[in-house]
DNA sequence: GGCCGAACGTA
DNA sequence: GTACGTTCGGCCC
């Protein structure tokens, strides 16, 4: 009966009988995998309920999901037939060859399981067909229904991110029916990514057809399919790579040389090809709905309109009544429709168009040469009481940087280039006709210091800085990036910077016109200024105005999803301040730097001499191959150990072993080392770091550098500078202060442990730190009844692991011990301070159910990897989901210490105390060396009460300060 | 010229 | 074991 139908079914989708270009009568299956959507809605979504109180968050990311591609199916390689696929097998074929199979799966989690059954609903209310079938896996059915397609000539698409399945991309039925056969791609919808033949290459290494032999190779610990211990993807795609297949692998391993590896592959050969029949899937399963019943027609509003308000999904509901982005329109979409889809708004990493905002028209922007023309803008722009804005340069760095030209924006394809200063600075030069920058500048600056006006910016701190510079104050000020961090810090892997670009892309679907199409790229790179006026009114313009869609997209998710106390609060008040602090810069000693980095050769000199007589021959000490290949093949030493990229390890500890050993080399090159960084990174770096307009280095803080919502500082970076070592430290004095001022630097003591004493609830340490004792020392006692240095630096260790996500493994390493006494020193730990163990396993669960870690302050840190099914993966994400909020909160503290700053030194009319350098718990101030006295007490107290009143912390906050002409003499 | 990994500086 | 940024060599195009 099958059989008839496919026939049927290949005679309609190709009237003429013509196959190969026919797109118009090609049929495209889709086949969604619903089970594994879900899953995966579940852990990147909010823990959203209906209003009976009932989880949809997962249900809701399915519902969108299903929308989008209803909606696609008049796109070209749109669906003409869809079927939802779900999971309902508990056990399958596997299990009888394998009764471990899926075994130690664990239970899904509980506000999950509730959305299953609603999965089904969902599917219904769009009138798709379900199809389920116990005792056949999803991925069985999907593989089946696949074949049996493309056997017709059919495209099939799975919409699916599932690894399994890629075996089947690309793969075409042989033509036995007299058929070309259809091909096979996925769609992974939430990365929005196509993944056909190259991609699925690129993840695995090999041909599709080859990919169940790498899955064969590596196993499965969630499915729990045994591959061969020890081998990962990396290995298992390099064995295929090298051997052809999983039988050639097997085949070559008594001819390897001597390795784990090697005898893994020998005792572990059958259970590899156990493997390999689990991970293959089951292409002839009987099809329990015909193909051509699986046809998409028209979606009927009624059943779907009542889901939707049952669940309470109000934005999509409106989204059916206007008909505005609807599935269930069967009419050819008008050329409006891409704007006209609602942005979702639970899905921050929705890629959608926004409402009623049309594209980008580069066309539609004006360049404005004349003042009347400027006027009228400004003019605007106060009647509108919010415009983005930007500023183009000459250069990145905005304390060297000229002022090329400004960019308004005041709505969609509203938007315009002021140029002020193309054609460069050389005043005979000929130059395109523009406005006199200094009285442009004068026009623009009631507008852009005006109360009443928000102007947004994207990075604006880079604008606020250039244009501090020609004495503009620019205020109130919005961030689109700032706001973009509050919400999104960590969400996706390839949303780390937050930059324009990747938003435009990710919130707006725009690609923006990449700098380096304007100004080249490399040697041939130009100035901003040197380009000509009408392609510079296109770039600077579609910045502005991209900065002001984000801004209507983004800012309103503040509200709804919890970030607008830490934006207000904390990060917006910040950037203004340290603005300020990066145009205040610091002095450093040039003659001091320059005298070190001299020292510093000749000793480096001699060290290389002394080494290259020590291993008989000349070579570049640097290269860690290089080295590597002299110590461990022709010297012969022994402790060579081999990483994954296959060279010896020549780091730190390795070094100090072979020194412990009595290798002579191995000591010097410690040194050479050492002298090496300081003098490449700091003595000459910092040197040519120095502005030679204000003779001080500024640095550059980023505000969105690091997920925890930590500063971070480059060009140069000044949060690293030496200090542990004694010759590290002669760095440190080489920065200093203005003749009759001191540098005063202010640090909070043991944040971070303070924190955790108080978020996890630990008496013993909060009375510890309450008393002012040794925290460490206390630790020992607690830990093991006695203190002297050695227990006492056992305890300051396993406090530091406890921050940082600990590990027994980790710990091992760090003592010096076995793992297994780790984990009872770990034991003994959470024995003598429970509430440690219970924030741990709190803010897991919290991680895990909701994908964010959270401050005292409302500050999320999203953790997209918590649920991996990779160990590695998943721990780390555990590892730094645990420290976050510690590392967090602190950040969150020394943030609102540093907006409070300036008001607070003000009101004690301390108007000459400049803050200069924020390094992640101190502070670094300069001041008239008469302000000392009065200055440390308001800074001390502005720290210490950084917290309240929003939080109060039952910790004292212990501020150490000290002051002196360096910041080497500070501490 | 651009990219990656190793190594190492800080909190 | 957390969070960063910079330098270098080695390799690619």
């Amino acid at each position: 009966m099958l059989r008839a139908h496919e026939t049927e079914i290949a005679a309609d989708a190709a009237p003429g009988g013509c196959y190969g270009n026919a797109m118009a009568t090609k049929q495209h299956l889709y086949l969604v995998d619903g089970s594994a959507y879900i899953f995966r809605a579940y852990h990147r979504l909010p823990p959203l309920t209906d209003p009976e109180g009932t989880p949809v968050g997962a249900v809701y990311g399915y519902t969108t999901m299903l929308w989008k591609l209803a909606d696609d199916l008049h796109k070209a390689d749109g669906p003409t037939h869809l079927a939802v696929v779900l999971d309902k097998a508990s056990t399958s074929f596997r299990n009888e060859i394998y009764s471990e199979y899926k075994a130690n799966r664990p239970e899904p989690p509980e506000d999950l399981v509730p959305q299953f059954p609603l999965i089904r609903d969902a599917t219904r209310a769009f009138s798709l067909p379900c199809i389920e079938e116990p005792d056949v896996e999803a991925d069985d059915i999907i593989a089946s229904y696949a074949r049996a397609a493309t056997r017709q000539g059919w495209d099939v698409t799975i919409v699916s991110s599932d690894k399994d399945l890629m075996q089947l991309v690309g793969k075409c039925a042989e033509p036995d029916d007299g058929v070309e056969g259809g091909c096979i791609d996925m769609l992974d919808t939430m990365k929005n990514q196509r993944i056909d033949v190259p991609e699925v290459e690129e993840k695995f290494g090999v041909a599709p057809e080859l990919v169940g032999d790498v899955l064969a190779l590596m196993g499965d610990s969630v499915d729990n399919i045994p591959g061969i211990y020890g081998v990962g993807p990396k290995t298992a795609t390099k064995l295929i790579q090298e051997h052809g297949d999983l039988e050639g692998a097997l085949a070559a391993a008594p001819a390897m040389k001597k390795s784990k590896l090697k005898e893994r592959l020998i005792e572990g050969a059958d259970m590899a090809r156990l493997s390999r029949v689990l991970v293959t899937l089951k292409e002839d399963c009987p099809l329990p709905v015909a193909l051509d019943d699986l046809k998409l027609d028209a979606i009927p509003p009624g059943p779907l309109a009542a889901f939707l308000d049952r669940h309470g999904f109000t934005s999509l509901r409106k989204r059916l009544d206007t008909g505005t982005g609807s599935p269930a329109r069967t009419t050819e979409l008008s050329p409006a429709k891409q704007e006209t889809e609602a942005a979702a708004p639970a899905e921050g990493a929705s890629r959608q168009p926004l409402p009623d905002m049309p594209p980008c028209d580069h066309g539609a922007y004006e360049c404005v040469t004349s003042l009347e023309a400027l006027d009228r803008w400004i003019e605007r722009a106060f009647a509108a009481r919010l415009v983005a804005f930007d500023t183009e340069t000459s250069a990145l760095d905005a304390m060297r940087a000229d002022l090329v030209g400004v960019s308004l924006a005041l709505g969609p394809n509203d938007a315009c280039y002021i140029p002020l200063g193309h054609g460069g600075t050389d005043m005979f030069a000929e130059k395109p006709e523009q406005i006199d920058r200094e009285k442009a500048l004068e026009r623009l600056k009631p507008l852009l210091e005006s109360d009443t006006v928000l102007k947004v910016g994207q990075n604006a701190k880079y604008d606020l800085n250039v244009l501090a510079r020609h004495g503009i104050a620019v205020a109130p000020v919005d961030d689109t990036m700032i706001v973009s961090f509050c919400l999104d810090a960590g969400r996706d892997e390839n949303l780390r910077g937050h930059g324009m670009d990747e938003l435009a892309e990710r919130h707006l679907g725009h690609s923006c016109i990449p700098f380096k199409d304007v100004c080249g790229t490399g040697k041939k790179a130009i100035s901003f200024a040197e380009v000509a006026l009408d392609r510079a009114t296109c770039y600077a313009a579609e910045d502005a105005e991209v900065t002001w869609r984000l801004h209507r997209v983004l800012k309103p998710r503040l509200s709804d999803e919890g970030g607008t106390r830490i934006y207000e609060r904390v990060d917006r008040p910040l950037i203004p301040v340290v603005a300020s602090m990066e145009r205040h810069g610091i002095r450093v000693d040039r003659e001091k730097l320059a005298g070190l980095s001299a020292q510093f050769a000749e000793e480096i000199g001699a060290l290389e001499a002394e080494i290259h007589g020590l291993a008989g021959e000349s070579f570049t000490i640097g290269s860690p191959k290089q080295l590597g290949e002299i110590l461990f093949d022709r010297m012969g030493h022994k402790g060579g150990r081999k990483g994954k990229s296959g060279q010896y390890s020549t780091d730190q500890s390795v070094l100090e072993d072979l020194a412990a050993q009595g290798v002579a080399m191995a000591g010097k090159v410690l040194d050479w080392r050492q002298l090496s960084k300081l003098r490449s990174t700091y003595t000459e770096a910092l040197q040519a770091a120095i502005n030679p307009d204000t003779g001080r280095v500024h640095t550059s803080y980023s505000l969105v550098g690091a997920q925890t919502g930590r500063l971070s500082s480059t060009d140069p970076n000044l949060q690293n500078i030496p200090i542990r070592t004694e010759i590290g430290r002669q760095i440190r004095d080489c920065f200093v202060s203005e003749a009759g001022n001191v540098l005063l630097a202010a640090d909070y003591s043991q944040i971070e442990l303070r924190l955790a004493a108080h978020m996890a609830d630990v008496p013993e340490l909060k009375d510890a730190f309450a008393a002012g004792e040794d925290i460490h020392a206390r630790t020992a006692t607690e830990m093991f009844g006695v203190v002297d240095r050695d227990t006492r630096a056992r305890a300051k260790t396993i406090n530091f692991a406890i921050l940082y996500g600990i590990s027994r493994w980790g710990l091992a390493g760090r003592l010096g011990v076995e793992p297994d006494e780790a984990q009872a020193m770990i034991d003994r730990y959470f024995e003598r301070f429970p509430g440690i163990q219970r924030y741990i396993v709190a803010t897991l669960e919290k991680v895990r159910g909701c994908g964010y870690s959270e401050t005292l302050f409302g500050r999320k840190t999203w953790f997209p990897r918590i649920n991996s099914k990779r160990q590695a993966e998943r721990q780390g994400s555990e590892r730094a989901a645990i420290n976050a909020p510690i590392q967090g909160t602190s950040a969150d503290i020394i943030k609102r210490a540093m907006v409070r700053m300036g008001p607070a030194l003000e009101d004690a009319g301390l108007r000459h105390v400049r803050m200069l350098l924020q390094v992640h718990d101190e502070l670094v101030f300069e001041l008239p060396e008469n302000d000392v006295a009065a200055a440390g007490p308001v800074i001390e107290r502005v720290m210490a009460e950084a917290a309240l009143p929003s939080v109060r912390i039952d910790v004292p906050m212990g501020i150490e300060i000290g002051s002196g002409t360096s910041w080497g003499a500070a501490h």
